[in-house]
DNA sequence: GCAAAAGTGTTCCCGATACACCCATGC
DNA sequence: GCATGGGTGTATCGGGAACACTTTTGC
């Protein structure tokens, strides 16, 4: 039991996994075993504990549903509607994840909650206020494509070009010019080739791409980062100089912001 | 006395108040009256009540300490390292604010702590982690500037563009060149020219312009939102459709992300 | 009439976009 | 040898950046 003079809110996590799979962005979420919401659907996620931090309370929220671990988590949002909860006053951080389609592992739930995937442009109704922080959540992915490496955290370590492509593709829901695509990739610093062919289909062989181990995981905590763009005045000390307990796996993928936002535009055709 | 199963993190709100005086950007700091930390500088905030929002706490808190009211709050970011409250756990918000250098009406605070102004570029050491919070506020207002209209909250309602673009340089610590920002001023919906001139000078009279009556403050609540780019694709209900209670006036303000980031390097001139 | 800031257009350059053909493999 | 996807270069266009002179007032 825990006493206060003032009444506190409950801080939570909620995290939005995506992956593609079926040639379409899926999320997974969880059947809510309890009340309130009891059968309903709704994203994975709980109670922060008061000796953990939010990025550390979402791993480990992961890990006990999903046994997966290590997630790249990225912080978007916080949800702070004081009736969002009907049991009491709950604030929450979003996250969102990304998987690659083959970690498909599911997922018997902790509290008996049956977990699965569920396409993003077709989803159910959802619990609290869940359907918003997805929304979010969304906005900020697309964002990313363009400005991070992460996208290549939907494929496997190693990954052709082509592969690499449909991911963009499938989430922007647009055709993608692949020449202007390769010369972004190679524009950035963000991918290299390797040595490595992937062959055995009825056609020439792909190099395969993996990111640069120089943006590989590190001891970086995650923080809202509004903006990232380069203006080389007083930014002072860097901006990510706070929040430090490491335990996450986001340095480096969110370095590097050589081009501005304009990128997310970029080689996506005209058409329509 | 409020008693909970589990222990909680404490909840709190941290704001940067921005303004310009004698040509500088300033924060607004209060010495603390009690510990920790007592008698040292630290940013304006405190807890959050179970029953008002994020932003609605801000607000309070800044009414107590500086009477003024109606600001323009923009959350930035969340601060949650486990240890970074002496005291007991502390999650904490930032929002930073704006106001124009002749409310600088000060500042009695309520805890018989005394608030002042500080120049940010020769910030004394803080309290807790504030100088980071600091850091990052800052950061938001740089990609800000150019992305909303909100830099015209450093001035008075009717303001000249030399005025206006004073404030740009001034935060940026880099000319600007005249005739290109007049060119984004009237490339953004963001203002109008109104009938009135700025007279009395040894020179041409300036044109007053102010923020177009359809981005005045309205009744939508902050969001954390990192990306506003136009994406015409599946952005699916708008990202900012979350978070309701309606007490702010942030709305209009963060609209019409004509362009994107890229606008932060804009007419910044390339001299060093 | 002179000092001092207001106001205004054009050129250049680079990066974003569009676009079509040859290459290597499996069968 | 043919079907299939892998891989590559160029020309155009638009927006960002640099730049100088005329206008209007107060004294």
């Amino acid at each position: 039991m825990a006493t206060y003079k003032y009444p506190r809110a409950a801080t939570t996590v909620d995290i939005i996994i995506f992956t593609i799979r079926e040639q379409a962005l899926h999320v997974l979420l969880v059947n809510r075993g309890i009340d309130p919401f009891k059968g309903s659907l709704a994203l994975p996620g709980g109670f922060v504990q008061v000796n953990e931090t939010l990025i550390a309370a979402a791993q480990r929220e992961l890990q006990e549903e999903t046994q997966l671990a290590n997630f790249h988590l990225k912080m978007f949002g916080v949800f702070d509607d004081v009736n969002r909860d009907p049991r009491d006053r709950v604030i929450s951080i979003g996250f969102y994840a990304i998987v690659p389609s083959h970690d498909l592992i599911v997922l018997a739930g902790s509290d008996a909650e049956h977990a699965d995937w569920y396409p993003f442009e077709s989803l159910p109704s959802l619990a609290f206020d869940h359907k918003d922080i997805i929304d979010l959540a969304f906005s900020n992915l697309t964002s990313d494509l363009y400005n991070t490496c992460l996208a290549a955290k939907f494929l496997d370590e190693e990954f052709t070009l082509a592969e690499f492509q449909a991911v963009y593709e499938t989430i922007l829901t647009k055709k993608v010019d692949k020449r202007n695509f390769r010369k972004w990739i190679s524009s950035t610093d963000y991918f290299i080739k390797t040595d490595n062919k992937k062959s055995g289909a009825q056609h020439r062989p792909a190099a395969l791409y993996k990111i640069k181990d120089a943006l590989k995981p590190s001891e970086k905590i995650a923080q809202i980062q509004v903006n990232n763009s380069e203006h080389e005045n007083k930014s002072k000390s860097e901006t990510e100089s706070n929040n430090n307990t490491n335990n996450d796996y986001n340095k480096g993928y969110e370095q590097g912001f050589k081009k501005a936002l304009s990128k997310i535009t970029n080689f996506i055709k005209q058409q329509d």
